[in-house]
DNA sequence: AAAATCATGTAAGCAGTTACATGATTAC
DNA sequence: GTAATCATGTAACTGCTTACATGATTTT
């Protein structure tokens, strides 16, 4: 794939998990060519200029599966929605009902997004990869659902807060 | 507060969804007096040398309260468990389970942790924060069981993946 | 005697973000 | 004619992480 090929698999597969700038991912495979990772061919672009298409090498796939196969990091979770929220005694509490009831807007319409996808997926019948897509998306939907739940219930909380 | 006592704050409280390294800490103090958002004053530390106490100004609690009515910024999530699963299908299945046992373990254990917490919580009658603890704690823990419920889910529709 | 706690920070390197720059083609 | 798509990247800045440095006191 071309590194603009990456960028739109990524927004339409990864996009909800793991997202990277363009002005990241360009770079990043000049480094992993530089590594030997992978190796790249030049092919005429449809619009204009040259297609860099990359393919991973043998030592590349490697490194790869060793990756896939090692526990995952602990990588920094932040939530801004939350810090804000767990600060909302230093504003008046409309402030809180607000945050949290555009929230679950925002989950709601992306609960819908997924739900649609996971019936779209199911006409897919011969896809290798299909139950780990499968996985990812119902951890995003199962995710969705919990929070919208406790959207519910925060403002609960908060209401028969003094 | 002290640079040490915002820490040892930040532990106790928004570490699981927010944490700051103690080395961004001390420059960032710094930045935010030369912007005259918090003032400082010298002490006698416990041990030895001298304590910073760090405290908002009034125009500080203006930029603060103001950004806290704002609506969240959306921050990039990542999840690397997600991603390693996602891929998947180039390893063998076994570390798929793997993962996934892995990972539930560990949201098990803090489960426990968070329920704990919130036994606590309910001894605290006159806090004023109350409240807004009790909202971050219990996304934690809906979030929690959520993803355990996931778990169990995914390592089923594995099993009867060829 | 060693490790943890209290308490301050600096330095170096890597990662992430935003803006900029270029240019053809195609869809509205 | 304007916006979107295809396709490449660079530059400047900001943020994040790891390691290092110092030193007294208290707990194990």
């Amino acid at each position: 794939m071309s590194a603009y090929d990456i960028k739109a698999f990524m927004e339409r597969s990864t996009t909800h998990f793991w997202k990277e700038h363009e002005a990241q991912l360009y770079p990043t495979l000049k480094q992993l060519q530089k590594n030997k990772y992978v190796g790249s061919k030049e092919e005429k672009a449809k619009k204009s200029g040259v297609r860099k298409i990359y393919q991973i090498t043998e030592n590349g796939l490697s490194v790869l599966t060793d990756w896939l196969m090692q526990p995952p990091d602990k990588i920094t979770y932040r939530n801004e929605f939350l810090l804000k929220l767990f600060f909302g005694d230093q504003v008046d509490k409309t402030v809180s009902f607000k945050h949290i009831n555009a929230y679950k807007k925002e989950l709601s319409e992306q609960l819908i997004i997924f739900n649609s996808i996971q019936s779209e997926l199911k006409n897919f019948k011969n896809l290798k990869r299909k139950p780990y897509v499968e996985l990812a998306l119902l951890y995003g939907i199962m995710l969705l659902e919990a929070e919208i739940s406790w959207c519910d219930k925060a403002s609960h909380i908060l209401k028969k807060a003094k």
